[in-house]
RNA sequence: GGAAGGGUGGCCGAGUGGUCGAUGGCGGCGGUCUUGAAAACCGUUGUGCCGCAAGGCACCGGGGGUUCGAAUCCCUCCCCUUCCGCCA
């Protein structure tokens, strides 16, 4: 949600970055919408009579006199602020839907361009070995060496969920362990396990409702499977106000995520990068506005770092404006080389929200111990997503004979293993 | 799932249908006293919206209703606590 303040002050700001969006948005409507409720909040004055000549009444049958008369006159005015009020609240209706459904503006450093072309790469790390064979594809070699199993998935579940077996799990197990360990131990995140289900408040308050509830697995109970930790890490600070010596606060969590990828059939169905399933170590920053650009450098270093940990060749993108999410003021991915797929894949996206959540999900700090509450900025980013990574490492790592040399960071977190062979079924 | 009791300001906790945005306590801030501190005492201390301001409006879990007037009465939903049942 973005400020009121901007619609009156300006406007033209919002009409630009719906350009800059490549987005359709009838903001002519939703400034009428604002004049006529600024209009209509005249009610204020009538419900001030009404509460003036309330006061009366209460006063002259204290002094045991007749107030029959002004009963009726106040009765004809809260009839005429019913009606006033009814209007009031229709126009506030739709205006609340529209600027739920109003996007964020955008960093002035995002750059400017109309799909994915237009990312800007910002820099790479690592070489990508060189191959004497032919590098596979993940899932041929997951599937080979029987540590990935979809078809088995499908049966259980259905198709966009994968079965990891064995060292496939456990491999899946020691990157969440390497990840949570250095994110906590060595960049400062205080760990969270949070509930997988959350309510309709918290997925407002991240942007994904009203807007994109077909995303999204819903309980017969009307909660929500989570699409991502940002989800109740963003939430656990919902309605409070926070102090502002504490900020910044940086949280990060191991969380399944669920989604729905209505309208994804088709697209990149193969292995481990779409599936409704995945899983994720997150990170999530409260900070004050003006640590904003600069801790969302350190929140993307700290996913950068787990990929040179594990020495896989990655490149950071720009998003340019056309291909941001609703939510994001900019976004950052993170890309790691798939040498059996060949192309760069999105394996973190780092995004910084303004107070765009914070306003959804009613998070404010202190400045000064008795200053009045302001909006935090949040930011999050994956610190990485983990199916991804397997994928990333079963390429990078891949021998000749199929097998997967386990990076040497991981090799603690898996008993010493140094090769993943062949599963004996 | 069944039964009972609750949801009030940063926290605890009062609240009669009318001067209650809400008594009181704690905490916070300012002051008096003190060499300093504690204690004691005095004052102050919610949020949002409209407005240059004065001020006005709204908010006592959410929504609806009764009434000239609702924190207070009625309906409904949600949440929490305790007991019972079930259960990793």
């Amino acid at each position: 949600m973005i400020d009121r303040a901007l619609l009156r002050d300006n406007p033209d700001l919002i009409r630009e970055n719906l350009r800059k969006r490549h987005m359709d948005y009838d903001l002519d409507t939703l400034l009428a919408l604002e004049a006529r409720r600024r209009e209509l909040l005249q009610v204020e004055n009538l419900r001030a009579q009404r509460n003036d000549l309330s006061k009366q009444i209460g006063q002259i049958i204290r002094e045991g006199g007749n107030a029959e008369k002004l009963k009726t006159q106040v009765h004809a005015l809260a009839e005429e602020i019913a009606n006033q009020e009814q209007e009031l609240g229709e126009v506030e209706t739709r205006f609340e839907g529209m600027m739920a459904a109003l996007p964020n503006i955008l960093h002035p450093e995002v750059p400017e361009g109309e799909s994915e072309e237009q990312n800007v790469e910002l820099h790479r790390w690592g070489e990508s070995r060189s191959f004497e064979f032919e590098p596979k594809p993940h899932w041929e070699l997951g599937e080979a060496l029987g540590i990935l199993d979809w078809e088995r998935a499908a049966k259980m579940a259905s198709a966009r969920f994968v079965m990891d077996l064995g060292a496939g799990a456990a491999l899946e197990r020691a990157l969440i362990n390497l990840m949570l360990d250095t994110h906590t131990r060595k960049h400062g995140y205080t760990e969270v396990s949070p509930p997988l289900l959350n309510n309709e408040r918290s997925a407002f308050g991240i942007g994904v409702l009203p807007k994109f509830e077909e995303d999204l697995f819903k309980t017969r109970e009307g909660l929500y499977l989570v699409p991502t930790a940002e989800m109740p890490l963003t939430n656990i600070h919902q309605d409070e106000i926070l102090e502002g010596e504490k900020l910044p606060l940086c949280y990060t969590a191991y969380t399944p995520c669920f989604r729905s990828e209505a309208g994804a059939a088709g697209r990149e169905s193969r292995g481990l990068i779409r599936l409704h399933q995945f899983h994720k170590v997150e990170l999530m920053k409260y900070v004050r506005p003006e640590q904003a650009d600069a801790e969302l450098e350190k929140l993307l270093r700290n996913a950068e770092t787990i990929l040179e940990m594990l020495e896989i060749p990655y490149r950071r993108m720009a998003l340019c404006s056309g291909d941001m999410g609703f939510q994001p003021r900019q976004t950052f991915d993170l890309e790691a080389w798939m040498p059996g797929m060949g192309k760069y894949v999105e394996i973190s996206s780092c995004s910084q929200y303004g107070d765009f959540q914070a306003r959804r999900a009613g998070i404010r700090f202190r400045p000064e111990p008795e200053a009045k509450p302001e909006y935090v900025h949040t930011m999050n980013g994956s610190g990485l997503a983990c199916g991804r990574t397997v994928a990333a490492i079963l390429e990078n790592y891949q021998t000749e004979q199929g097998t997967v040399v386990v990076p040497e960071a991981l090799r603690p977190y898996m008993g010493g293993l140094p090769e993943i062979l062949p599963r004996l079924p």
